[in-house]
DNA sequence: AAATTGAACTTGACAATGTCAAGACCGGGG
DNA sequence: CCCCGGTCTTGACATTGTCAAGTTCAATTT
């Protein structure tokens, strides 16, 4: 067996066993750490202990591995949407605000990968995986629209609207709040967030008396 | 003088004359057509025709000049702002849905900055010309929103989350515009996407006949 | 049991990038 | 006329992503 170098974190096998899990645990961590900007390939290898290259035999180059990180970040979003819909009345406007409000405690809890996903144009939007995921991620919004509505958002202009402007608030909100735009509202304490939160997309939800 | 190089296009004099402005040409040239993941200071150097090190002398490093280019960002959003509010009544509420629109148009018209000022990570929020920026564009909502209500977000909790939802909407729709994850409206012809953007930030706008 | 095959991982190299230090150029004030 | 400080260039270095070639090892075949 080879001396693994100083930096590397003795290892019992050449074979690493499930390198894959282990680099997108180190990837998150990395993520978490410094952030998209600074997000080093070999800095996830360091993490993961392995050599410089060995992440690229499980994912084909960095936007590899961060597509992935994106994907799972998709499916743990709809996780954490699902919790808050599990504690809400199940009519589907409240189901859709509690779906609003799991996206933006999401964004609140994992800053990093909410940007990864969002707004760093590095995930590959083709990747199947990723694709499932996202889709999946919608699905929650637009499922809870055709309920309440009887029609789509490609049917109907007024519920693309609706959507639009549901859609809108939510990620909107998040997206300020998780960049600390607006500490006045992601300072406080979570059950007054929480209201607070509800409180302004409930603003743009689709209005049920105006119908 | 030197032979200035295959690459470089031939400059009369050794010194610029006026290399800041040019750098910040070069630089919003660069980000239109990489993108804020492969913009590039050497890629900048080359298209203003310098040597890879002379945008050092003018900005302290490459988030200098991102932070630069992020300023301008914001004044032009301002511009931008006001030329939708100068075609439109000129009560409060009109003027905040002017506003508003000419957030999201500016988003539209400028992915690429628009993501480097909002979601990129990189500018320095510290830097003073680009905080002078930030407070004068975040300063045309709240002034607005205290005519409206006679009252600054700070004062009122109401009216705080009178902001945070007409900024929320509006910022949620141009970022999800601006990233193409609403092509049924983006896609609109020009006059019919407006129509469609005003009646979806008019969703989460100060409702006046609540109060 | 021995050989082989191929996946998992390492090593070394290369080009590109950001940044620094040192030097070349040049205009304006002594 | 000189020199001085700002402007720009050159060359170097560390870091990064990626590629190519080699090494290790487990499982399957023979």
């Amino acid at each position: 067996m080879m001396d693994p170098g100083p930096d590397l974190p003795l290892r019992q096998s050449y074979h690493h066993g499930d390198l894959r899990s282990a680099l997108l645990a180190a990837a998150e961590q990395e993520l978490a750490e410094k952030g998209i900007e600074n997000f080093s390939m070999r800095g996830v290898a360091k993490r993961a202990g392995v050599s410089h290259a060995a992440p690229a035999h499980h994912f084909r180059d960095v936007n590899g591995l961060l597509t992935a990180l994106s994907a799972q970040g998709f499916r743990r979003l709809v996780e954490r949407q699902h919790v808050f819909m599990k504690d809400t009345k199940p009519d589907a406007w409240n189901q859709l605000m509690a779906s609003g409000l799991g996206y933006v405690v999401f964004a609140l809890e994992n800053p990093p990968v909410f940007r990864l996903m969002f707004s760093s144009g590095r995930p590959d939007l083709d990747d199947p995986e990723l694709k499932e995921a996202v889709d999946a991620s919608y699905a929650v919004m637009v499922d809870l629209l055709r309920i309440l509505h009887g029609a789509g958002p490609d049917e109907s202009p007024a519920v693309g609207i609706d959507m639009a402007a549901a859609w809108a608030v939510v990620h909107g909100l998040a997206d300020i709040l998780a960049s600390n735009r607006l500490p006045q509202i992601s300072g406080l304490p979570p059950q007054a967030r929480n209201m607070a939160i509800m409180a302004i997309i409930g603003r743009a939800m689709p209005d049920l008396t105006r119908r």
